[in-house]
DNA sequence: TAGCCCCTAGACAACGTTGTCAAATGCCGG
DNA sequence: CCGGCATTTGACAACGTTGTCTAGGGGCTA
């Protein structure tokens, strides 16, 4: 009783496929694929042999090939800047809930902020025919997504829009948050009152910068050039212009963050300075309430942002012809006594 | 001049393919594929007409069929707990920028602490033909994945260790991490200690209470049975577990968190506490030195872990035909402040 | 019992790519 | 001017699956 060793027994490296599982079940290929795809028309008897065969030759179908076949790869794509931030976890965890949702698979990747990096990754789930993609955009010109649109692939950008092209996109209110983190702070009087953002390229950095100017204007208040500082979040970049707008012959009296990361910084700085400055920042985190005082925040929504933009991928997907979209979701003002700080002048 | 629709413009939903690109550049299949490829021997007069061709019909090779063909998918599978923890995402983006470095994309899923989820996860990831697997198991039985393993799929498993079969795995010194951390408090005059950790059918909830019982015994402490509380890391069920051992009739004077979820509960438990405790945490977390007290902390690398995970997964996708090994990744207790407060008897 | 239909099952082509091999071309030396 | 060699190029099969189409067998009706 010898047998050949493919389609009796596992060697290593080898897969079994369908046909030596039709061969060790005594049927025909198409039996066997009727068999793992759960098609009718195969008596109870046959299956039975079929799935004898699978279990022992431990049989995985192969859906390199079945993609290949159908067309469809059950699977999109998430390109973000970072995933150890935690501004995104949550976000890549809500696209993988919808997305496992509707039978797909996610794939994703982080393009560290670098336009090049964005776009190798981008067309490498093209080229992995991906059937969406979710794009927290690093660049700023998307041309080179064209062709794939065009063959459809449906494409959400999530925080930020796509440059030079047009296409869905799910952005937090980020104009509507900062102006009213920054009309708090007014309402709670203050006057005199600092801006530290993200590098101006950022279409939320500048979207912030907006709302603060806008809220400032409104109360009719004066900006003074040395309160607004944008660039890099670095710590050390942060820490200096902080510093800077406290030790002013007529310091800021609160300062406003642009995101987490500048908050953090913030409340460092904040915290070994001589005398209480009111803080509010954008974005929530998860400890805000347990530092002292209790950050106020801008809270933006990241797993509602991610729920929204895989929810319109797969109405795409599922054959809605709708031109592109722009969505905005709201932020919550969280007021937890940082930013209910009054002004104390020196 | 009229030209067949395929292979002259770009048509919704269709893609061209290699025979279209040879078609427009007048030459044959096989030398676009030399020109996507960069392979030797095309001339370059004929590179550049077939790279107008694919510039013009915005041709992507199609990975499906080359994954098909050649047999290796250059990508691995992660599968975590859950991509929002802020523990893994850290982890996930180490494994990215390692498979990054090896020219392999990262397909990653989260398993909700679900078993069934990860076997139906990780054969998806199978069933796609990934290179290798990572994956912080949530289930005690991982033998679905021996004819996977047989079939040549690497798989390192991450933070605990894999069930009833042999493979690679990469942890934490849990045990010695959490001896440490109850040490620390003990010489600091701690003689009635709580532990709140995970539920004790995962691994590391055991060899931290392991710990926690070594360094106790070691000091030729006893250990009641109400100091010790393992189970869901629900804020609710951490919070009325603390509850009990601070309203005990001899409470205990320090706390020893099992996982960052604990810590975060136990902060809050106790600073509306009337009397100071101390607290040891597992895990660090970003905000741990802003909290007041600043927390005391057992860190574990988790981007150290990623990158060994995924380094041992290469070494073998490499060829090394290494057996299992077991790495254990040393922890660090970081004092900050909360672990070295005095016991305070009532 | 013949004729029909339904149900199960398998043969075959196709998906888009790459490896193999052979043909065609051009160049060299003799 | 011819044989031989190197270089460029293309025809063809194969990867493992699924869609289509057809064959065969059994049961029903007339």
């Amino acid at each position: 009783m010898t047998e050949t060793a493919r389609g009796t027994s596992l060697r290593y490296g080898t897969r079994p496929t369908m046909k030596d599982v039709a061969a060790r079940a005594g049927v025909g290929l198409k039996t066997v694929s009727r068999v793992v795809n759960g098609e009718p028309g195969v008596t109870p008897d046959t299956e039975r042999r079929v799935q004898e065969a699978i279990a022992a030759l431990g049989f995985r179908r192969n859906d390199s090939a079945r993609i290949l076949r159908k067309g469809r790869t059950a699977s999109i794509g998430l390109v973000l800047e970072d995933l150890a931030d935690p501004f995104y976890g949550p976000l890549s965890r809500a696209v993988e809930e919808v997305a496992r949702s509707h039978g797909a698979l996610l794939i994703n990747g982080s393009s560290a902020e670098d336009p090049a990096r964005e776009q190798e990754l981008v067309l490498a789930l093209c080229a992995r025919r991906v059937d969406g993609l979710v794009v927290i955009p690093a660049g700023d010109d998307h041309r080179y997504l064209e062709p794939e649109i065009a063959a459809g692939v449906a494409t959400v950008f999530v925080d930020r829009p796509a440059g030079r092209i047009d296409a869905d996109v799910v952005l937090s209110d980020n104009f509507g948050g900062a102006r009213d983190a920054v009309a708090h702070l007014i309402a709670h009087g203050h006057r005199r009152i600092g801006f530290i953002g993200d590098q101006p390229r950022i279409h939320t950095a500048k979207e912030r910068l907006r709302g603060y100017r806008t809220a400032m204007a409104a109360a009719g208040l004066p900006v003074d050039g040395s309160w607004v500082s944008l660039g890099s979040t670095a710590p050390d970049r942060v820490r200096s212009a902080a510093a800077e707008m406290l030790a002013a012959r007529e310091p800021v009296t609160a300062l406003f963050a642009g995101n987490n990361r500048v908050t953090v910084t913030a409340v460092r700085v904040l915290r070994a300075h001589h005398r209480p400055v009111a803080l509010v920042g954008f974005d929530d985190f998860e400890l805000a309430d347990l530092v002292h005082p209790a950050i106020t925040v801008v809270a933006q929504d990241a797993a509602h942002l991610g729920r929204t933009a895989a929810g319109l991928l797969f109405r795409h997907l599922d054959g809605a012809g709708e031109p592109p979209r722009r969505l905005e979701i709201p932020t919550r003002l969280i007021p937890r006594g940082s930013g209910e700080i009054a002004p104390t002048d020196g």
